[in-house]
DNA sequence: GCGGATTCTCAACGAGCTCACAAGTTCGTC
DNA sequence: GACGAACTTGTGAGCTCGTTGAGAATCCGC
């Protein structure tokens, strides 16, 4: 059964793209062309420069054209493992990010060392929105600034993202990592209504497709937990989709 | 049972034509005659530049010649799917935005993944509104100004896009989709007296033809929820249609 | 490898929405 | 003022969409 993905991802506002300085510079190499696509466009969206190779010959060659900030490294090439990639694409660049693509099985075993550092490694499938916070965070720390708070709150309702707790009203309330995820992702949206199929995109994994109603079970879920401390918060735009309404 | 169509597409200002900027090229491809014809006539009606295509062979070789913004990409062509489309164009053009257009059934599975980054789908049928809507927003996110605000006024009436939601007077009002559609095209033609076949065709599919008095009856609706809270803001322009009108 | 937690599917139910129809009302014209 | 056309609106049927409980599959910690 698939499920989504949740750990560590932080939240996206979705639709507005950074502009007080120069766009980050992202090399995706993976050799599924659909993957690129998605990876390539999302990153674009959120105001990334990015720049695709399929092979570890191309990725060499792409890294010493654009010199990216950082590359997202599928750990399986056609031609070449991504660690020689990795350890290449390293010795000619200095403080280069490395985020590694794999497989969710050899996830923790195989690219657990490799990444200390401060780099990264996300397994396959993933969401977008984990994607986008994981490069933002690798970036963050190979770039310190001031750190961003790690609260969203709207009405009395406080998600801290980082100790990963919800409060409403002051009472904690416990939400299960689906939970925790939908609800960041109404509150980063917190005025407007988003659709369904946002929400399916952005909580879930990107080849995540129910047969059934997920989302509306959740949207429940959430309501039971969130809605039995006060007045009701989310609100369901018939034949559009939820979004959240401040009391009164 | 047909229904007017409404998730999540954006005003549209009908007639007015974009002067401060070249207009955007929109290439339709499409096998559908009829479609094709629809689309372009909308487009360019509303200050696009529209090319068309119907194979995908033709599609490829109408972008090398027009190197359009965006494209309208049927995923069901005769020879070849939209897929490898998509992916042949995107190889070849940089920036290239595509919305996809696709039966309703098939539309979050098939497409979910590919649009996740900021392109977009749209489902047949349509509305011709929505079409132009979801054209300006994409077009709008790969060219990034100043964001525009989301919201239409007129009188003591504001409608929100975004949030869903409208107020007379400062007092929330709630409408069902078709009527908030159908309030959002009167708002956007405020100045002007529409026919019931403009809103017909603008609210509602553009293959659906009712046997009755749908217009009618929404455009009381929409009185009994608007008009209570204030001086009657529907005027009817007998053997016209209707249009709003600014109290005193 | 056991047991609780979590995720997801499915189905039943009910509320809300759309639309057709028809009776009632208003308007313009003669 | 009378007449017909155009418009308004109440009623109700049919359908869609959202809600939620039950339960199966899976995961994860011990």
């Amino acid at each position: 059964m698939l499920r989504p993905r949740r750990d560590g991802a932080a939240a996206v506002d979705t639709g507005t793209v950074p502009t007080d300085h120069e766009p980050a510079n992202v090399l995706i190499v993976e050799d599924e062309p659909s993957l690129v696509d998605i990876l390539a466009i999302t990153l674009r969206f959120h105001g990334f420069t990015a720049h695709t190779a399929t092979t570890a010959a191309q990725a060499i060659d792409q890294a010493r054209e654009h010199r990216p900030d950082l590359v997202l490294l599928d750990v399986m090439l056609p031609d070449g493992n991504g660690w020689q990639v990795c350890r290449d694409l390293r010795a000619e660049h200095d403080d280069i990010s490395v985020i590694f693509l794999t497989a969710r099985d050899s996830a923790r075993d195989v690219v657990g060392g490799l990444t200390i550092g401060g780099d990264d490694y996300i397994t396959k499938p993933f969401n977008v929105d984990e994607v986008i916070a994981r490069v933002r965070a690798v970036l963050r720390r190979s770039a310190p600034t001031v750190p961003e708070p790690s609260v969203l709150a709207f009405a009395d309702v406080e998600l801290d993202e980082t100790a990963y707790t919800v409060r409403r009203a002051g009472r904690p309330i416990d939400l299960t990592p689906t939970e925790f995820s939908l609800l960041r992702y109404l509150l980063v949206n917190a005025d407007r209504i988003v659709t369904k199929d946002q929400i399916l995109h952005h909580v879930w994994e990107y080849d995540f497709t129910p047969e059934s109603t997920v989302v509306e079970t959740y949207i429940s879920y959430l309501r039971r937990k969130l809605d039995k401390h006060g007045p009701p918060l989310i609100v369901t735009r018939r034949g559009v989709g939820y979004g959240l309404r401040a009391p009164g």
